[in-house]
DNA sequence: ACTACAACTTAGGATATTCCAA
DNA sequence: TTGGAATATCCTAAGTTGTAGT
């Protein structure tokens, strides 16, 4: 049972027609055929079993990159010869420039008040109304519609800049004298640096990634780093060390936080919103803009997603000297915590960020940027969608294209051919080469000869391509896709005398194939494929689902069907909600009870049936979306403008599609699109 | 052309908050 | 009123892509 109510996901879910048209129409979603016993993919225990240990270094691997002889094809099957001749057609450029134009996109409203308009007008209407309805409305007020002024430089991203600087996180808090570490059944006074370590540990001891061995290593190793010389020369073995006191001080720790009255959580909470007002804005070009990431991240454990080799690893605190500040010039400069300084200051308005250091897992640098309300990310976000819709425009050529290299001579082109039909049929991700140093995970450059299994027939269909690898944080990706003969026969050739653990496409890198992409479309990349196939399905799904005469319950379950196709495509996963299967029965049950209810008292049929509608739609939406993350793709890859259009039309509130967080993200969307807006 | 790096988007899990039925 | 489920928010890891340097 444990394993068969786990959906495939992906597997039979989506039924791409093998054609490069049409691609996505064919989404299927019904509840039943998804039971089909197989492992849900990115289950953990999934992940475990789908560990594949790598043999060699991707630098050795690399060197198989040139290992399929780049001969004429010629001979290898009968088909290769017969476009011997054909060049690469060169697609005709459609020369729009990447700027979007607001004023053609469909359904936008063009607002004629400005803004200062608008301000007096709201102003004077509040005097009447309550204090309340007051303060919403200046807040409302003072919302910087963006949308409704001109597209900004791509370069330039500011002119004023002005911030307080990031929120540090709290000093460390020695335990409780009572509170201890034992070494070897000793207790043992630490030093605060290393106790503070220990802490980290402790705190996460019942999770499973605590017991593993290269957890355990890279933490201990660290760990000892930081410890003084007497530590280090005492403490030896980890599995001497007893950490189970902490660990218990600090579960007792959170339960009484738990157990705080109203008004300690008030305290609390107003605290917490103080801190918000003071760091959590800054003043972008005359705007207060909320930021996205004001506190730095503290200090803890590194743990990665699914078997990554530096889990366990340190993550040390950030210093004011690790930081560097970019704000404007005649800006008030932040003030560093007293006695400190910052690592440097600096004016870059080409960049997007207010402050940035480096983490010392992997040496990369993190950010903190605005929240996706703001101009900033709204504006490129907003550019995204378009640059999918040029896509729209553009898409057949570049079909016709990749078909084309699929009998190119030259070995490049096929695999170029193949892997961009990859990513426009099962929107699979660029996917760049990684280093050693990060969890085994693919995208579509990288897959490798072990990653697809080709199947001649396989139930009952022809050139079943079987997929199974770990994606974008070792989510597994599992489908079984019949591509086209010359696919197909292609892919028989990438894989002749190649290793399992060669790269499939080894003539070819993201940064080739995006190169191709952008000779085809200017601004074109790998992922404008996601955005394209996502907000196109949505749109089609919408438009076949919606009909006249439904309910607006019936409506949102229409909605959300949508949507779980277009987070099936896109392999977007969620764990399976942990007592799934009992709130499941339950809701069952209910059902079941209603409609006993509804025979026996015949009188309350009606009010009753009504019930009865509203919790089988729960039930199908809750079943349809057990192992389906909806939000990824509707915050990230579904143009807002479709929802909010269809929502006007079908006259469903739009906050029953988007939350308070997403309708602020989305002002923009909301506020333009009218109901007849087409993607 | 290749590599390294910087900057930005996308992503799932953890945690907090809200909702709803008993 | 309360406890557990549902939902929202927070957090930060893990991708992609553009660019500068060689």
């Amino acid at each position: 049972m444990k394993q068969s109510d786990r959906p495939s996901g992906v597997s039979s879910a989506v039924q791409c027609e093998a054609g490069g048209g049409g691609t996505h129409e064919d989404v299927k979603v019904d509840p039943d055929e998804r039971n089909d016993g197989q492992q849900k993919p990115g289950s953990p225990e999934i992940n475990n079993n789908k560990e594949k240990t790598r043999s060699k270094s991707s630098k050795q691997r690399h060197n198989h990159k040139e290992r399929t002889a780049d001969v004429k094809l010629c001979g290898e099957d009968e088909n290769l010869c017969e476009s011997v001749q054909v060049k690469k057609r060169r697609v005709k450029d459609e020369e729009s420039p990447e700027k979007h134009d607001k004023n053609q996109s469909s359904g936008r409203k063009r607002k004629k008040t400005s803004s200062e308009h608008e301000k007096a007008e709201k102003n004077k209407k509040t005097k009447k109304d309550g204090d309340q309805e007051k303060k919403k409305k200046a807040e409302e007020s003072d919302k910087w519609k963006w949308w409704e002024e001109g597209k900004s430089s791509d370069t330039q991203k500011w002119s004023s800049l002005e911030h307080k600087g990031p929120y540090f996180p709290p000093e460390y808090e020695p335990l409780p004298d009572n509170i201890c570490f034992y070494y070897d059944g000793q207790p043992m006074k630490l030093s605060p640096a290393t106790e503070e370590i220990v802490t980290f540990y402790a705190k996460m001891l019942d999770h499973e990634y605590t017991s593993k061995e290269v957890f355990q290593n890279n933490f201990f190793s660290d760990w000892k780093e930081e410890m003084t010389k007497e530590e280090r020369k005492l403490i030896k073995m980890l599995s001497k060390c007893d950490f189970s006191q902490i660990h218990k001080y600090f579960v007792e720790k959170s339960e009484e936080r738990k157990n705080m009255t109203k008004e300690e959580k008030q305290v609390l909470k107003e605290e917490a919103s103080r801190l918000m007002e003071e760091y959590g804005f800054c003043l972008l070009d005359g705007h207060r803009e909320k930021i996205g990431n004001f506190k730095l991240e503290p200090p803890g454990l590194f743990r990665g997603r699914g078997e990554h080799p530096k889990m366990g690893k340190l993550k040390k605190r950030i210093q004011p000297e690790d930081v560097t500040i970019n704000c404007s010039q005649d800006s008030k400069i932040p003030a560093p915590p007293a006695g400190h300084h910052w690592k440097r200051v600096q004016h870059d308005n080409t960049v997007t960020w207010l402050a940035s250091w480096l983490e010392n897992i992997h040496g990369r640098p993190k950010y903190i940027m605005l929240n996706p309300s703001s101009k900033l990310k709204g504006e490129k976000d907003w550019q995204k969608y378009e640059t999918a819709r040029r896509l729209k425009m553009k898409v057949d050529s570049i079909r016709k294209q990749y078909r084309r290299d699929w009998t190119s001579r030259e070995m490049k082109s096929r695999q170029r051919g193949v892997a961009i039909y990859f990513i426009d049929k099962l929107a699979l991700r660029a996917g760049n080469e990684k280093d050693d140093e990060s969890a085994d995970t693919v995208g579509c450059c990288s897959l490798r000869v072990e990653h697809i299994t080709l199947h001649r027939r396989l139930d009952g269909q022809e050139h079943v391509v079987e997929f199974d690898f770990l994606g974008k944080d070792s989510i597994r990706y599992y489908n079984k896709v019949p591509v086209e003969k010359q696919v197909f026969k292609n892919l028989k050739l990438f894989i002749k005398h190649k290793d399992p653990e060669d790269d499939l496409f080894d003539r070819i890198t993201t940064v080739k194939l995006n190169k191709t992409l952008n000779e085809c479309m200017p601004g074109l990349t790998a992922k404008v494929f996601r955005t394209f196939n996502a907000s196109t399905t949505l749109q089609d799904q919408l438009n076949k689902l919606t009909t006249g005469g439904m309910t607006v319950e019936e409506k949102i379950l229409s909605y959300n069907r949508a949507n779980r196709a277009v987070a099936i495509l896109c392999n977007h996963q969620r764990a399976a909600p942990k007592t799934f299967e009992k709130s499941m029965q339950l809701l069952q049950e209910k059902v079941r009870h209603t409609i006993i209810i509804i025979i026996i008292i015949l009188k309350a049929v009606q009010r009753l049936s009504e019930q009865l509608k509203k919790l089988q739609l729960q039930e199908t939406d809750r079943e349809e979306n057990k192992v389906i993350a909806l939000g990824t793709s509707k915050l990230n890859y579904l143009d807002p403008r479709i929802s909010v259009a269809w929502c006007k039309k079908h006259q469903v509130p739009v906050e029953k599609i988007y939350n308070k967080t997403q309708r602020d993200k989305f002002a923009w969307a909301i506020d333009m699109t009218d109901e007849n807006f087409q993607f």
